[in-house]
DNA sequence: GTTAGGG
DNA sequence: CCCTAAC
């Protein structure tokens, strides 16, 4: 039999071999694979994040904050800078792409006070610095310069050949490449720098090439032409190694954040940034195909379907535009060069803009700093878990992300909105005052929409938040909770205990779950138990309101079965048999959604298999031994008996006197 | 859509 | 728990 699977590749006269349906097996099979595809937003937006955050850094910071290790030495500092030795020149970015090149080093900043602040004073762990080097190092290495949905030229107002400066030139720095992925070496940022810049070498394909003085003073000319740029251009396997090093901390952080963010946004390419709140310093792993905005358009948001319960996300079109003008004086003011500087808020986007008139001939340069990422409202309970938090702080990201941005333009405080115009019939023109010029990212209207009116934030989301699971070793998510005043006034997350609509916790009074008892719940005001109806509320559960997002949904949690479950399980095959099983689902677990009925047959096959092993090679929840015997019998039996193909089922098997009552038979 | 079995 | 083949 030809599956049709087969006959739709349209191949003529060859036929591929039968391959798992692409989407899921590669999904399981190629996780790696899938790292480097995932992408849908430049690596610009997120290089203008990143740089965006490092430049407020730096513009609020004086030389004492170095002491403090809030900055890193010498980034973005003019009067600390420190010159690059000229081997050194090489090491810089430079990624040539079809005539373009891309020279960058942006480097988030990675505040560990901050963290530890979140993590109340627990600090972070290895694993968390491990993580915390590689995005940073990946980023440099990788995601900044490439893939690029722009064809922007960016002209830094800098003369870049006054000075051959680089701000956050590490010294004395060791050339073993080898040393970037010692987890060990989490000396700060200023290492990370270090190292970023060490990669850097490894990506040069002309090793002569000009220096560039200033991160803020290189010239991006991004294109998109070559998708594959990274990997044809990356010159070296050098950094493989450091990419696909297994780091615990890379892989708990994928855990934590991936494991339906990977689904929910697969289309995001690696990148990181982060939140610019004092509170907290975030970063994100995105990864996304690689796959230029004109090939692959974004998914339009789905609202309902992607965020089902859990997550929620609107965006305010309107009310932001006078915001601009609202600026604190101090975020108007011009630096020091010619140009000068905004940052504006628009729809929750930041942007920090340089623009300035340097040629004589009518051509106006843009000297875009950075961009933002819209702001965040996120309302969060003081009991929920950092790991939660961080979780949703993911998801709004992502969703932001996913739901499309575009370039607002922004000119004296208004909205620039006819795209037909020209510059200079928009008034942004060489001779035009550009210090009003400011650049936003913002949602792509055309994605988002939702019930939500105007009057919402800029952003906000409200997610459900796995307070239980913070306990619950099934769940990567961390334990420290914080407190809300220590978060950013600007987040604002709302911890929406949807238990009444959800159906994956149903607290018995009977049989009260550990989860329930749980310090989290007590302030959890939407809390609503609900009285057990079925034999999910016997089960010790993960509390996972996120099981089913979308049809991207990555793998269910695992939800072992609990004690109750198996009796009831072996119960039901005891009088129905083994090849029975929707039957047997219907019988004894109806309720149960989450217990499909190829659940209930693989948990068969496993108490099959544990009844027949020695009880010191059991794991996980001791089942009791009766009820293991009762297993291998009624498995000994039905076996002898098969009644899977014949109508008129065999007599059932009676080991129980007195059945229990079985919900929903 | 179910069942069986490998992974 | 996922995936697939075979019904």
């Amino acid at each position: 039999m030809v599956s049709k699977k087969r006959q739709d590749y349209g191949f003529s006269g060859y036929r591929i071999p039968v391959i798992p349906r692409a989407p899921r097996s590669i999904r399981r099979r190629s996780p790696r694979k899938k790292l480097v595809e995932d992408s849908t937003i430049s690596a610009f937006e997120l290089l203008a994040a990143v740089a965006g955050k490092l430049l407020q850094e730096s513009e609020s910071s004086t030389s004492s904050n170095a002491a403090e290790g809030k900055v890193h030495p010498g980034f973005y500092r003019d009067g600390n800078k420190t010159r690059l030795p000229e081997n050194d020149k090489a090491l810089k970015f430079k990624h040539f792409d079809q005539g373009s090149c891309v020279e960058s080093a942006f480097v988030p900043e990675i505040s560990i006070q901050d963290h530890n602040n979140l993590s109340n004073g627990k600090g972070l762990s290895q694993a968390e610095n491990d993580s915390l080097l590689e995005h940073t190092s990946a980023l440099a290495s990788r995601d900044l310069p490439t893939n690029v949905d722009y064809d922007m030229k960016l002209e830094m107002c800098k003369d870049r050949s006054s000075d051959g400066t680089f701000p956050c030139k590490a010294e004395g720095r060791s050339d073993d490449v080898g040393d970037i992925y010692d987890p060990k070496m989490d000396d700060g940022p200023e290492q990370i720098v270090d190292e970023i810049e060490q990669l850097s070498l490894y990506r040069d394909p002309i090793p002569g090439a000009p220096l560039q003085k200033h991160r803020s003073d290189v010239k991006l000319g991004i294109r998109d032409d070559d998708e594959n740029s990274f990997g044809c251009n990356k010159p070296s396997t050098k950094i493989r190694p450091f990419r696909l090093q297994p780091c615990n901390g890379y892989h708990r952080t994928r855990k934590m954040l991936t494991s339906k963010y990977r689904k929910v946004a697969p289309k995001f390419k690696d990148r990181e940034f982060y939140n610019s709140s004092e509170g907290m310093k975030y970063f994100c792993r995105y990864r996304k195909n690689i796959c230029r905005r004109e090939r692959c358009h974004w998914a339009p948001i789905k609202k309902r379907k992607l965020f089902d319960h859990s997550f929620e996300v609107a965006y305010d079109q309107e009310a932001s535009s006078e915001s601009v003008s609202n600026l604190p004086e101090k975020e108007m003011k011009g630096d020091k060069s010619s140009s000068a500087t905004i940052l504006h808020k628009e729809n929750g986007v930041s942007a920090s803009v340089k623009a300035h008139q340097k040629s004589k001939d009518s051509k106006v340069k843009f000297n875009i700093k950075s961009f933002g990422v819209p702001e965040l409202q996120i309302e969060v309970l003081e009991t929920a878990t950092v790991g939660s938090l961080k979780r949703m702080v993911m998801e709004a990201v992502t969703a932001i992300l996913r739901s499309g941005l575009q370039v607002g333009v922004v000119l004296q405080g208004k909205k620039v909105r006819d795209d037909n115009r020209t510059l200079r019939q928009a008034g942004i023109s060489q001779s035009s005052n550009l210090d009003t010029l400011g650049f936003a990212l913002e949602p792509s209207s055309t994605h988002v929409s939702g019930p939500r009116t105007a009057k919402d934030l800029p952003l906000v989301l409200q997610c459900n938040a796995d307070l239980q699971s913070s306990r619950s070793p099934a769940s990567p998510y961390f334990d420290s909770c914080i407190s809300k005043a220590s978060l950013d006034p600007r987040l604002v997350m709302k911890l929406d205990n949807d238990i009444g609509s959800n159906h994956e916790l149903k607290p018995s009074p009977n049989a009260p779950t550990d989860a329930l008892k749980d310090e989290a719940l007590p302030d959890s005001k939407a809390l609503v138990p609900v009285p057990p109806t079925n034999m999910e509320a016997l089960a010790v559960v993960p509390f996972n309101s996120k099981r089913k997002h979308n049809e991207l949904s990555q793998r269910r949690t695992r939800r072992p079965f609990s004690v109750a479950e198996v009796e009831a399980l072996v119960e039901a095959v005891e009088k129905l048999g083994t090849g029975r099983w929707r039957n047997v689902k219907m019988r004894a677990f109806e309720d149960a959604d989450h217990r499909t009925y190829v659940d209930l047959k693989d948990k068969w096959k496993t108490l099959v298999h544990t009844a027949s092993i020695s009880p010191q090679q059991r794991r996980g929840e001791p089942v009791p031994q009766d009820l293991l015997n009762r297993v291998l019998a009624a498995h000994t039996y039905w076996s002898q008996h098969q009644p899977k193909h014949g109508k008129h089922q065999v007599e059932p098997l009676q080991i129980t006197d007195s059945p229990v009552e079985m919900v929903g038979a």
